[in-house]
DNA sequence: TGCGCGTTGGA
DNA sequence: CCAACGCGC
C-alpha cells in the first residue's frame, strides 16, 4: 500500500496537546509531516513586532525538539511573501506525496482572508485542506444575541457564554515514531529565520520568560495555585498576581480550553475563584470575536466619529513616553517593564495608554503599534480592543471623558511604591509620601534622597490638571464640530 | 475597569 | 470638619 502523507502545518499554535489538526491527522493514520512556514511579511501592516519574534524563535525551537523526542520533526522554511503560500504548500505536497493538509485556524481577518485563499488554491490543486479552532473557546460565527447579531457589550456576551462549557481537552499524543514518512523535505534551522533582535535589547527576556511547554505548563501551574488570591493581587503591579499567561496563548502553547477546565476541574465549586481568571479569558475571546466582525478596528474607531479627533500627533512625546520619561513614576515604571521585559501588568497598561491619548492627545494608533512591537502576548485583537477601550472610542469602551489621575492611580494600585521602585531605581529613595509625585517634595529634601529633578528624573511631561482640561477641551471641540 | 466638585449630614 | 454620596464631564 502507497502512503500519502498529511502535512501539519504549525503556525499560532505551537504545542502538541489539545491540538485538534495533529489528532485529525493521527486519525487519519498516514504518515505526518510538521512544517513551519515563515514569511517575511507574514500578517499585512500588522506582521510580528520584535518582541513576537523573539517569542516564536524560542517557541519552535521549543516545538522542533518536543517533535524529536515524539519520533517525529519539525521542517521549516521561509518565504519571502505570504502571496507564496499556496504555491509553495502545493509544491511541498508534490514533493513529499502529500494528499492532505491540516492547520488551526487564525481569526485575525487578514489571515481569514488569505487562508480562504490557500484553502481553494489547495483544493483546487487535488489536495484536502482541513483547518481546525484551537485558539479560541468559541467559533466567533456560532456566538450570537438573541437578535441573531454579535455582541458589542462585553458583559451581555459573558453572561451568555460563561456557563456554556467549552470541548474538553485532548491529551498529546505519546509517540509518532509509527507515523515517520519515508522521506523527509529539508529545511532550515530556526536560527535562519533570523527572528531575533540585533541589539541586544532582550536580555531581561530570558530572565522573565521561557518561552516553552515547559515555560507554559509551569505558568499554568502556579497561576493554578494563586487562583484564589487572584482577584486580591490581580491590580497591584508590585506583586506578580496575573497569570502572565497570555504570551503561552498568543502563540499556542497553551490552549484556552485546557485553561478553562484546569480552572473549572479545580475549582468548579467556588465560583468567585474561577470567574476572576475565566473573565479576563473571555475579555481575550470577546477581543477576538469582535475583531472578526470589525475587520478595520486596528487602524478605525469602532465609534466611527472618533476618527475624527482633534489628536495633536508630536513625535518627541510620543518618544519620551516610549522611553518612560513622562515624569509620572506609574507610567514610567510600566514603560521601562515594557521594555526591560517584554511585558507590563495590565493596570499599568490601562494607566500609560491613558496619559499618552488623554493628556498628551496622541492617537491611539500610536500607542497600540509601540505595544504591537515591544510585547511578547501583542496580540492584534487584544491590544486594538485595549486602546479603543482606553481612547474610549471603542465598542463597550470607557467614555472618553474617564481620565486616569496617574498619581490618585499610583498610590492606589502601588501603595508601598514598590513598582515605581523597582523599574525607576534612581526615585528608590523617596519615601512613600513623594514616590509617586516626586515634584512636590522641598528640592533640598529631594536632594537628600539623591534627586534632582530634570536632571536626574524628569518633571511632569504635562501638569495633570492641564492635561486633563486639555483633554475634555479636545472632547467639547471634537463634539461641536459634529 | 474614574475624577473632581458640590452637597449633605453627623460629629 | 470631613467622609459619604451624587452628578456631570
Amino acid at each position: 500500500m502507497t502512503t500519502s502523507p498529511t502535512l501539519l502545518w504549525f503556525r499560532r499554535d505551537l504545542r502538541l496537546a489539545d491540538h485538534r489538526a495533529l489528532l485529525y491527522a493521527i486519525e487519519l493514520g498516514q504518515p505526518i509531516i510538521p512544517v513551519y512556514l515563515h514569511a517575511e511579511d507574514d500578517g499585512g501592516v500588522w506582521r510580528d513586532g520584535a518582541a513576537s519574534q523573539w517569542w516564536l524563535h524560542h517557541a519552535l525551537e521549543d516545538l522542533a525538539s518536543q517533535l524529536e523526542s515524539l519520533g517525529s520533526q519539525l521542517t521549516i522554511y521561509s518565504l519571502e511573501s505570504e502571496d507564496q503560500l499556496a504555491d509553495f504548500l502545493i509544491q511541498l505536497a508534490e514533493e513529499t506525496g502529500a494528499k492532505q493538509i491540516v492547520w488551526s485556524r487564525r481569526y485575525e481577518p487578514h489571515f481569514c482572508q488569505r487562508d480562504r485563499q490557500i484553502k481553494s488554491s489547495l483544493t483546487n490543486a487535488g489536495i484536502l485542506a482541513k483547518s481546525f479552532n484551537n485558539s479560541l473557546l468559541y467559533e466567533p460565527d456560532e456566538v450570537k444575541n438573541k437578535s441573531g447579531g454579535h455582541f458589542k457589550v462585553f458583559t451581555p456576551f459573558w453572561k451568555s457564554l460563561k456557563d456554556q462549557p467549552p470541548e474538553k481537552p485532548l491529551p498529546s499524543p505519546v509517540s509518532l515514531a509509527s507515523l515517520q514518512p519515508d522521506y523527509w523535505p529539508a529545511g532550515i534551522a530556526v536560527s535562519e529565520l533570523n527572528l531575533l533582535p540585533s541589539i541586544s535589547w532582550d536580555a531581561g527576556f530570558y530572565k522573565n520568560w521561557l518561552a516553552s511547554h515547559q515555560g507554559a505548563e509551569a505558568s499554568l501551574k502556579k497561576s493554578l495555585s494563586k487562583a484564589p488570591n487572584y482577584q486580591q493581587t490581580r491590580d497591584t503591579p508590585a506583586i506578580d498576581g496575573t497569570s502572565r499567561l497570555s504570551p503561552y496563548l498568543h502563540f499556542g502553547q497553551l490552549s484556552p480550553r485546557e485553561l478553562w477546565h484546569s480552572l473549572n476541574d479545580r475549582f468548579g465549586n467556588d465560583a468567585a475563584i474561577v470567574e476572576g481568571i475565566t473573565r479576563q479569558l473571555y475579555w481575550r475571546e470577546f477581543s477576538a470575536h469582535t475583531h472578526y466582525h470589525f475587520p478595520h478596528s486596528t487602524d478605525r474607531a469602532l465609534k466611527p466619529e472618533y476618527d475624527a479627533f482633534p489628536w495633536n500627533y508630536d513625535e518627541d512625546i510620543i518618544k519620551q513616553w516610549q522611553k518612560g520619561e513622562t515624569g509620572y513614576p506609574i507610567v514610567d515604571a510600566g514603560m521601562r517593564e515594557l521594555w526591560a521585559t517584554g511585558w507590563m501588568h495590565n493596570r499599568v497598561r490601562m494607566i500609560t495608554a491613558s496619559l499618552l491619548v488623554k493628556h498628551l492627545l496622541q492617537p491611539w494608533q500610536e500607542g497600540a503599534r509601540w505595544f504591537w512591537d515591544t510585547l511578547v502576548d501583542a496580540d492584534l485583537a487584544n491590544n486594538s480592543m485595549g486602546w479603543q477601550w482606553v481612547a474610549g472610542c471603542g465598542a463597550d469602551a470607557s467614555p472618553y471623558f474617564r481620565i486616569f489621575n496617574p498619581i490618585i492611580q499610583g498610590k492606589k494600585f502601588d501603595p508601598s511604591g514598590d513598582y515605581v521602585r523597582k523599574w525607576i531605581p534612581e526615585l528608590a529613595q523617596l519615601p512613600n509620601e513623594y514616590i509617586h509625585e516626586p515634584w512636590t517634595c522641598p528640592p533640598l529634601e529631594l536632594i537628600s534622597y539623591g534627586v534632582q529633578l530634570d536632571k536626574d528624573y524628569p518633571n511632569p511631561i504635562i501638569d495633570h490638571q492641564k492635561g486633563r482640561q486639555q483633554a475634555l477641551d479636545a472632547l467639547a471641540e471634537f463634539k461641536s464640530n459634529r
